[in-house]
DNA sequence: CTTGCCGGGTA
DNA sequence: TACCCGGCAAG
């Protein structure tokens, strides 16, 4: 709870100072929930990667998720229902292409998971969005989260690079836990309206239903149903479905989009408090078209899950690398980090654990030459000395120094 | 292992 | 100082 104020306050006053402490601490929180989930899915993994069959992956994810105990209690029903939505979604993207999946995972997790259950009463989805998936990004850096709409852009991208990182996969297995149901989403699009009042995950199909809902619901306008001042707009956003577009997306990492439109209302809505009265305001009204709204947030929610895999700045670079390379994404994922380190951070001033490290490393190399007080030895010379022109037969032949064992006079270099 | 030669010891 | 050699580091 505390954190989710933090980060929300900081936000606001859009000073990204706040990324560091927050991230950190959201990491070391979302380390401790997770511990057990992804020992298993490292265990997993690793049967994953030599049986490569995305049935096998996908099936044992299942098992795990259904192993772990995920805490179902905390979800309603409702909330339960669209995150098997935002999984079947998820799983979908990801049996087309196994690099993908890890990242999609991610985003509905965040979504439903983090800002629903989120402690953000009023005050910020987005927040309990944003840190929930960026915890995990231990390596993370802090540097993406500095600009929330250039975070945004990044994060897309970098989700998709990180294919194989079994971290990922463990968290995404906890989103996953309950099979996914993908019969629902499956249609080609759907339009739902989902409410994104504070633990209420509340979907519709209908627009007036959604509104309806919240008046009585949570505005609490009982009787005057007719009443709207259109208030209730700011507590629902507009959540098209689209399983075509998931399945492309997979193949270009768009997956994540599809769920993350979900998701990205709320991220937004934070910033633009004017707009809503309450905190939770909403962020874009039916209005806008759900095709805007979804790059947004799809970027955002990738952005999320891979938040704390930090290469971040990579972005696009870095997915499409990956995407091309089948099998040897993880390989990508990897250079990235690399990468990263070299990349400053940014603007965040914060130092990553990762990325001091190295650039300590750095300063300690350079230190290193002062030592000089190793012996001045000169280089070896190169060239043949009376030793080894002569050998050791005409030792007489050598120069003394030669003899002496000293530096050769005769053959200086 | 071979080379090159520094640092030291001895006469 | 002239000579030698132990031993290290580089190759």
């Amino acid at each position: 709870m505390t954190f989710t104020f933090q980060s929300e306050d900081l936000k606001r006053d859009s000073s990204r100072k706040m990324s560091q402490q927050h991230l950190f601490s959201l990491a070391m929180e979302e380390d401790v929930k997770t511990a057990d989930t992804k020992k298993a899915n490292r265990v997993l993994d690793h049967e994953k990667e030599n049986t490569r069959s995305i049935c096998l992956l996908e099936q044992k994810r299942k098992v795990v998720s259904s192993n772990i105990d995920v805490p179902p209690a905390r979800k309603s029903s409702e909330e339960l229902d669209m995150d098997k939505v935002t999984a079947a979604m998820v799983l979908t993207s990801l049996s087309t292409s196994p690099l993908v999946r890890s990242p999609p995972v991610r985003p509905n997790e965040g979504l439903s998971g983090s800002w629903k259950e989120a402690s953000c009463v009023p005050s910020s989805t987005s927040s309990s969005g944003y840190w929930s998936w960026s915890a995990p990004s231990d390596q993370s850096n802090p540097s993406t989260p500095s600009p929330p709409l250039s975070a945004d852009s990044f994060k897309p991208f970098r989700s998709p690079a990180q294919p194989d990182d079994g971290i990922d996969e463990s968290e995404a297995s906890n989103l996953l836990f309950d099979e996914p149901i993908p019969r629902k989403r499956k249609n080609s699009m759907k339009v739902m309206f989902k409410c994104l009042w504070k633990n209420c995950g509340k979907v519709l199909s209908t627009a007036a239903g959604i509104q309806k809902h919240i008046r009585t619901i949570h505005l609490g306008r009982v009787g005057d149903s007719d009443y709207s001042d259109g208030e209730e707009d700011f507590y629902y956003t507009e959540i098209k479905l689209n399983t075509d577009s998931v399945a492309e997306g997979l193949s270009s990492l768009a997956p994540v989009s599809p769920s993350q439109s979900l998701a990205s209302p709320p991220t937004f809505p934070i910033p633009d408090s004017s707009r809503t009265e309450t905190p939770c305001a909403k962020t874009e009204t039916k209005l806008m078209t759900p095709l805007s709204r979804s790059a947004p947030t799809t970027l955002y929610l990738v952005h999320t899950d891979h938040a704390y895999q930090a290469t971040p700045p990579v972005t696009i670079p870095g997915s499409a690398k990956f995407t091309p390379n089948g099998s040897s994404f993880s390989i990508s994922w990897q250079s990235p980090p690399v990468t990263f380190t070299g990349i400053p951070v940014s603007p965040t001033h914060h130092h990553p654990v990762g990325t001091g490290e190295q650039r300590q490393h750095g300063h300690t190399i350079l230190s290193s030459p002062p030592r000089g007080t190793v012996s001045l030895r000169k280089p070896r010379g190169e060239g043949k000395k009376c030793r080894k022109v002569y050998g050791m037969e005409n030792r007489d032949m050598w120069c003394t120094s030669c003899r002496w064992k000293k530096a050769c006079q005769r053959f200086i270099d």
